[in-house]
DNA sequence: CCTCGGTGATTTTTT
DNA sequence: ATCACCGAGG
């Protein structure tokens, strides 16, 4: 390791500096992983730590994975001793080792957001016919939202109305749940191990002291509740050292709070500020558009990325008529680059705003057979079949989680369908047991009539079987082998219309578990099988991403954050796409939209294409659509108009965007708009767009001013609900209502 | 208890 | 366009 050679001074210094809290705000592409495992490597190697002192946190697993491998060899060592992982998987780890001292079993299990919602479905389904209008992923937000601040759902629950009643009934009603359940959400994960630190201080001692020094990355998309507790592990001379780009602030609908990052010296006073700035991935005029982007938000932190690589080619700018030409187009150009220029299809990377337009590429890619990966959408271990046997391997680590095992007391069926689950479900709640201890005495004390006795006892019977294969301590595999021999769920699975598939999803999910064997040989069986469903838990999509295989990648801009291809495709450059209509709500989520743009460009290394499509199909409606707002922030004087006759957007389109472009000099030049050739579908007058947004003024013929509350629907199918002057609300259909927009 | 067909919402983004 | 949810019928 020769830090004089391999890194410039201010990695240099990230890496060297010693003491207090250092805060290095890293650009896109400045080698920040570079400089985070250095920094772990010196303090192994030349500053005396042990390794088992570290503690790094990434914001995937597959960064952790990655972060491993180059420590590793930067340590010449096969195993290195250093926690690296997500907050979660952190938490998670200390959480299986401490939360009993909460009241907790160990063998907590984690419940995802399907999980989740289908607690809180059934809280708000015990409240009654009044919880009907309260819309289960409302309360999940409210969940999340307070859970990612590091505060009690309960709190949030707002004002002591009728409903805000029934509200807080449900969110006790999940706790109570989940607890009984001995299940943990994610908010959870990270909330717990707060209060296990508030309630236990020598186990938090134990961490403080054990962790001498603490790095995180991506600290930009950190929310409320992992900023205190990462305050919590800060120890008096511990260091800490977290890594972060305000420009690539993305997960604020999830929590994050950019604040964490940009106010991080008023919470660790003495903070050393460091900024990475030079740029080693992209190209001068990938580099230059994308800071054209950037700075169309106004509230930012000024800093001037800069590199030393080639000016590279001008971006090229598609406009295609529908969004299965877009993918055409990308599709003949991914193979123009393969065929003339021999770039490997792993070095191309196709990114899109919201996973449905996934679609049309993967048709197009399918049909000119170039071979592809769809990172995300149809996410593994969401799929029924895989579902239904974690459920089974979930209930067997912890019989007292309900869902899981609501979940397979009829998959396959087995005729104890959903009224025989009700009077289960009210059994344990009068005999406050689990659901498993309800099934077990109702069947012993005989309340049960005569069909489905049967039944629940042949399925008890069967549970009792593979439980003690488990209690042998039988490997995740063998057992999953067994519930899958025992339930008969191949056979199942065989008469369903696509059996075949969800087979081979069935198979491949018990080689996962096979290799997963390999990996933690060393764990007796119920510990196994514990380490197994955390993991799969806690993965995220880009963790499958393999970058071995010779395929262009396909993922959401989400997915795309921390990877570089030498060639990405930005496509769908849309109003209401990229930035999503969900969007215009407010400023923020459109600056977060912009954001989002920024980190999509700046994957690019030497070749950065950026599409879209006149018309788009949403809803199964065509519609048409504008630029996006996004593209006037790029000097034009970096773009190629792709195509001879192929014209574009008209200025007038353009200046149709929300955001003004920031530079006055550089306007984009537009010539002749192709949306006037034929053949074109008809256009509907409105688009699929809302009018009115939540606060506008608007007067109504005869109910006078009001205040629009909330918006739902669009275009004809766009409902407003009105606060009235007069005190009355009301939700009105837009199209219908004699009402107008007067602010 | 299961299956079929109608209806209405649904699309951000995910640890 | 597609899917989840609901009610009716087998």
């Amino acid at each position: 390791m020769d830090l004089d050679r391999e890194l410039n001074p201010q990695q240099r210094e990230a890496v060297l500096h010693e003491g207090g809290p250092l805060l290095v705000l890293a650009g896109a592409g400045s080698g920040k992983t570079r400089a985070l495992t250095y920094r772990m490597a010196h303090l192994v190697l030349h500053r005396g730590f042990a390794p088992w002192n570290i503690l790094a946190i990434t914001f995937t697993n597959k960064a952790a994975e990655e972060m491993r491998l180059r420590v590793q060899r930067l340590l010449g060592l096969e195993k290195t001793g250093i926690w690296i992982g997500t907050f979660h998987a952190t938490c998670a780890r200390i959480l299986r080792q401490h939360i009993e001292r909460l009241g907790y079993g160990a063998n907590f299990v984690i419940y995802d957001a399907a999980d989740q919602l289908r607690v809180v479905k059934a809280c708000l389904k015990r409240q009654g016919a009044g919880a009907k209008q309260i819309r289960p992923v409302a309360v999940q937000g409210l969940l999340d939202k307070a859970k990612n601040q590091g505060i009690n759902p309960a709190l949030l629950v707002p004002e002591q109305s009728a409903t805000g009643r029934i509200l807080e009934e449900a969110v006790a009603d999940y706790e109570r749940h989940l607890r009984e359940a001995n299940a943990l959400d994610f908010g959870d994960l990270i909330l717990l191990v707060l209060r296990l630190f508030d309630t236990c201080p020598d186990v938090r001692a134990k961490y403080q002291e054990r962790f001498h020094s603490i790095l995180v990355d991506e600290y930009q998309d950190t929310n409320r509740a992992q900023h205190l507790l990462l305050q919590k592990f800060a120890s008096e001379g511990g260091e800490l050292c977290v890594v972060g780009d305000d420009d690539q602030s993305i997960y604020r609908w999830r929590g994050a709070e950019v604040t964490n990052l940009l106010a991080f010296e008023k919470d660790f006073p003495g903070t050393r500020i460091l900024a990475l700035e030079e740029n080693y991935r992209s190209t001068q005029n990938i580099l230059r558009a994308a800071d054209g982007v950037a700075r169309g938000n106004p509230e930012r932190r000024e800093k001037r990325l800069w590199t030393r690589n080639e000016e590279g080619d001008r971006i090229v700018y598609e406009e295609a008529v529908t969004s299965d030409e877009e993918a055409n187009f990308v599709a003949r150009e991914i193979q123009r680059l393969a065929a003339e220029f021999d770039i490997p299809y792993r070095h191309m990377g196709v990114f899109f705003r919201t996973n449905a337009q996934s679609r049309s590429f993967e048709e197009k890619f399918v049909f000119y057979r170039i071979p592809h990966a769809v990172i995300g959408s149809v996410r593994f271990y969401e799929r029924a079949e895989v579902k239904d046997l974690l459920a089974y391997l979930r209930f067997l680590y912890n019989p007292s989680d309900s869902v899981s095992l609501l979940r397979i007391l009829n998959q396959p069926p087995r005729g104890i369908g959903a009224a025989s689950q009700a009077t289960l479900q009210d059994y344990a709640d009068r005999q406050g047991t689990s659901l498993w201890g309800a099934i077990e005495g109702a069947l012993e004390q005989g309340v049960l009539s005569g069909a489905i006795r049967g039944r629940l006892d042949r399925f008890h019977g069967m549970i009792r079987t593979v439980q003690e294969d488990c209690e042998n301590q039988v490997s995740p595999e063998k057992l999953l082998k067994a519930v899958i021999k025992r339930t008969g769920y191949k056979a199942y699975l065989e008469g369903k219309e696509d059996g075949e598939r969800r087979i081979e999803n069935m198979e491949e999910f018990v080689r996962t578990a096979g290799q997963f064997q390999a990996l933690e040989d060393e764990k007796p069986g119920k510990e196994m099988l514990g380490a197994f469903l955390q993991r799969i838990a806690l993965v995220s999509d880009i963790d499958q991403y393999e970058d071995r295989a010779n395929c262009v990648s396909l993922m959401t801009l989400h997915c795309a954050k921390g990877l570089e291809f030498p060639v990405v495709f930005l496509t769908g450059m849309e109003d209401g796409v990229l930035p999503h209509q969900r969007s215009y709500t407010s400023p923020e989520a459109l600056a977060e939209e912009r954001r989002l743009c920024y980190v999509g460009m700046t994957r690019a290394k030497k070749k950065l294409y950026l599409s879209r499509a006149c018309f788009r199909t949403s809803y199964g409606e065509r519609q048409r659509t504008d630029p996006s707002p996004f593209l006037a922030s790029i000097p034009s004087d970096l773009v190629d108009f792709q195509g001879e006759d192929d014209g574009f957007a008209t200025r007038e389109e353009i200046g149709h965007g929300h955001v003004e472009p920031t530079d006055g000099d550089f306007v984009l030049d537009y010539g002749e708009s192709q949306l006037d050739r034929p053949p074109l579908p008809p256009i509907p007058s409105s688009g699929r767009k809302q009018v009115y947004r939540i606060g506008d003024m608007i007067e109504h013929e005869s109910l006078g001013i009001g205040t629009v509350r909330n918006v739902e629907g669009t275009g004809y199918k766009e409902k407003v609900t009105i606060q009235f002057a007069v005190g009355k609300i009301r939700k009105l259909m837009v199209q219908v209502s004699p009402i107008k927009k007067i602010s």
